[in-house]
DNA sequence: CTTTTTGCAAATGATTTGCATTAAC
DNA sequence: GTTAATGCAAATCATTTGCAAAAAG
């Protein structure tokens, strides 16, 4: 998977400088993809404890600002991020624990994925979000919360 | 679209207490969907001035908690609400000015919202959001702003 | 040496919570 | 009369912004 170039050269390609509190966010990003800002932070700080949670923003803002990063935001939680390798994916998260997983993106014709009509917007992504249970938090019998999504079936087709 | 029995019985059949807040926020819904708390807020106050932000927040988390209302978090604005009208329906949002409309669920089979594989994941939901400009946007010449998502292609399928 | 980043603190925005008062059943 | 819901203010959580000091090119 990946095969990107070097954190340095990434930056240097996007326009960036070379800073090591961007170095120590690439690096923990790569470590736990998925991870919102907060936990981003404290791996950074196990290596440079004087980088702050703004610092970690800021970086993350702007590494998704010049693409380097992509951020994800799945309903009730912060925002994660994760490496732009520049491949093709969608999200499945978990209702019980919130984990995250990709999902490689299904070969195919996928007509939801192209809506016939969307009252004249010109649409240049879709992005979608599977919502579920983990094996973890099914074999613990946890049932999903809140989201009482299904008065019958629910979306996807039909 | 929709046939819902009237406010009032979805209250009762929810097993909710039929009050004014409430009755109030669900015709402002109606009025306007996929708006924010604080429109809603706006629209709800115009006939109950006495209404405040903040229950108007309590009500849509209660009416959401109970299947009423759904509620939809697009990235980088706030939550929006609309009627569970128990339709099938995914969005698509404008990255220029913010504006979500319903996309009718495509017919036929779509590869892409069944993985194959999701580590184990039970998926309960798939949870499309389709982004690009509206006619507006486009027809004033506006950019997308931010998301630089595509160094390449994107997302979809391929 | 010039411009970009940092780091801190304060600001903002959206939403939730606690609790006494009030309304629904 | 109970129990649930309101309204208000205060609290919380994630994130952004402003600005002087430090680092990158």
């Amino acid at each position: 998977m990946s095969d990107l170039p070097a954190p340095e050269q990434r930056l240097r390609d996007a326009g960036l400088r070379v800073t090591e509190p961007r170095l120590a966010v690439l690096a923990s990003v790569d470590v736990a993809p998925h991870s919102d800002a907060e936990t981003l932070h404290s791996l950074v700080a196990d290596s440079h404890p004087s980088i702050s949670v703004q610092s970690v923003h800021n970086v993350l803002r702007a590494l998704t600002e010049v693409g380097i990063l992509r951020r994800i935001e799945p309903a009730d939680s912060p925002a994660l991020y994760e490496s732009r390798t520049g491949d093709n994916h969608h999200h499945a998260v978990c209702r019980g624990c919130g984990a995250v997983v990709d999902v490689a993106c299904v070969v195919g014709h996928a007509p939801c994925l192209h809506p016939s009509d969307a009252d004249g917007f010109e649409i240049d992504l879709a992005e979608v979000v599977f919502w579920g249970l983990c094996a973890d938090c099914r074999a613990r019998g946890i049932a999903s919360p809140s989201h009482p999504e299904s008065p019958r079936r629910s979306t996807t087709h039909d």
